[in-house]
DNA sequence: CGACATGTAATGTAGCCGCAATCTTTGGCA
DNA sequence: TGCCAAAGATTGCGGCTACATTACATGTCG
C-alpha cells in the first residue's frame, strides 16, 4: 500500500512514517499543501492522509480542491480538533474518514486498510511502465506478460523506481524505501540489488532499464 | 489561447470547434495521431486536446510518445470511457487532465483555462529554449526531439545556462553551479566543458548556441 | 538440512573530468 | 590598420572514482 502523508509536525510525521514503514506501507511525506497538491498530481496513491492545520493553510481546503478536480483517491483527515462539529466539516469537505489525535497507530492502519478496500475501486492496482507491471498489493511483478519472481528487497527497490519512472530516485530514497530506519547499511548492498534486478530484467526481456546517475541515484526508463 | 484538437468524430469535432471559436480559442483540428504528431512538432499551442480512440491508434500512446520527447505542452484527454481505471491510465501516461464524455462545454473551457494558467508550472518542469529542453528531474536533455546524453558536469553547466537564456551567466556562477564548495578548480576546466557541450549541440542540430562574453561569462541564445 | 535471500568484500571497468599544450579570437592601442 | 597580449577554444591524455559484477559467508525459514 502506498499513501501520501501531509503532516507538518516533525515528531508526529517521523513516528507515523516509521510505524507505516514497518507495516510495509510506503509513504511519501510532504509538509505543505502546495507540495501535497503537486505530489497528488503526479503520484499514484491508495490513500491520502493529511493534517488539518498546516503552515500554508487549512487541510480541508485541499480536500475540497482535490474533490472538485474529481481526484479519486480516498482521503483520511487527521486532526487535533476532535469535536463533532469539526468532524462534520471534514466529511462535508469530501474526506472519506476522520481520525482525532491522539490515536493508536493500529487504528490508523485499520482505517487505511478499510479505505483501501472500499476505495472507489482505485487505481494503484498496477504501476505500469513499458512492458513492466508492478502490483503493489500482491507484490507481484510481471514483465512482458509473465510473472517474474523478485525477492523482497529487490522488489522494494524496483517498486520505488517504478513509482517515478523517468525520474531520478536518490540513493537515500531507495535505501529508505527498502530498509527500516534502524537497519544500518554498510556498503554497496543497494548496488548489489540493482545488479541482480538488472539481470532479471534483461533475462525477462524488459523494455526498460535502470540507469545510474553518478553521485545521485538511479532511474528507470525506456530501453534504448 | 491556441489549442490543437485531435478528434476524429465529425459531429463532436464540429461542435467543439464552434464552441471554442465563440470563446476566441484558436483551434487547429486534426483527425489522426500522425497528423497531430506532425502539428505538435511545428506548431505552438497552449494546450493539446485529444480523444482516446482514434482511427490510427490509441491517443494515450501519442501522449506517452510526446512526453518521452519532453514535449512540454499540457495535454487534456477526452474519452467516452469514464471509469476510474481509465482515468488513471490517462494520467499515468503523462496527460495533465482528463475529461469524460459527455461533458459541458463550459467545463472543458474551465479546464483549458486551468491548464493554461498552470502551464508555466508545467513547463517549469522543463527548461525550454529553442529546440532544447532540459528536464531537471531526470537530468535528461533533448535536442530537436531526441534525447542527448550529457555527463554530469556538462549537464550542470547547460542547465545553469538554460535557466537564464539570453542572459549572461558569470563564470563564478557557473562554477558554483557545477562544483561543490570545497572543490577548487585550477585551470580552464570550465572552458573545456563548454567546448564539449558546444560540440554536442551542433552535432544534435540545436537551434541555440553558447557565446562567450569576454571577462565575464557565457550565455545561451538562439543560433544565428 | 537445503534452498534462498541478502549483506559484505574483492575485483573489474568505464568514462568523467581536470590538466596542459596548442591553436584561435578578440580588443586595446598606437 | 596592424600588432600584441590576453582570453578563449579545442583536444588528447591519464588518473581517479563511482558504479558493476561476482563470489562468498551468513542468516533464515521450510
Amino acid at each position: 500500500m502506498r499513501i501520501l502523508l501531509l503532516e507538518d509536525e516533525p515528531e508526529m510525521a517521523r513516528a507515523l512514517l516509521e510505524a507505516l514503514r514497518r507495516r510495509d506501507v510506503l509513504a511519501d511525506h510532504v509538509r505543505t499543501i502546495a507540495d501535497a497538491d503537486a505530489m497528488a498530481r503526479v503520484g499514484t496513491y491508495d490513500v491520502l492522509v493529511l493534517d488539518r492545520r498546516l503552515p500554508d493553510g487549512e487541510g480541508l481546503d485541499l480536500v475540497a480542491a482535490l474533490r472538485q478536480r474529481k481526484y479519486p483517491v480516498p482521503i483520511l483527515v487527521l486532526t487535533a480538533l476532535g469535536s463533532i462539529d469539526h468532524r462534520v466539516d471534514g466529511l462535508d469537505s469530501g474526506a472519506d474518514d476522520y481520525l482525532a489525535k491522539p490515536f493508536a497507530i493500529e487504528e490508523l492502519l485499520a482505517r487505511l486498510r478499510a479505505l483501501q478496500r472500499r476505495g472507489p475501486a482505485i487505481s494503484d492496482k498496477y504501476l505500469n511502465f513499458g512492458n513492466l507491471s508492478v502490483d503493489p498489493r500482491s507484490n507481484e511483478i510481471s514483465i512482458a506478460g509473465s510473472v517474474v519472481e523478485f525477492p523482497r528487497r529487490e522488489y522494494l527497490v524496483l517498486e520505488a523506481l517504478m513509482r517515478r519512472p523517468n525520474r531520478i530516485v536518490t540513493r537515500s530514497n531507495l535505501i529508505e524505501a527498502v530498509y527500516a530506519l534502524e537497519d544500518e547499511i554498510g556498503s554497496n548492498a543497494l548496488d548489489a540489488h540493482i545488479s541482480r534486478i538488472r539481470k532479471k530484467l534483461v533475462q525477462a526481456g524488459a523494455a526498460a532499464e535502470i540507469r545510474a546517475v553518478r553521485n545521485i541515484g538511479y532511474l528507470i526508463r525506456a530501453k534504448a
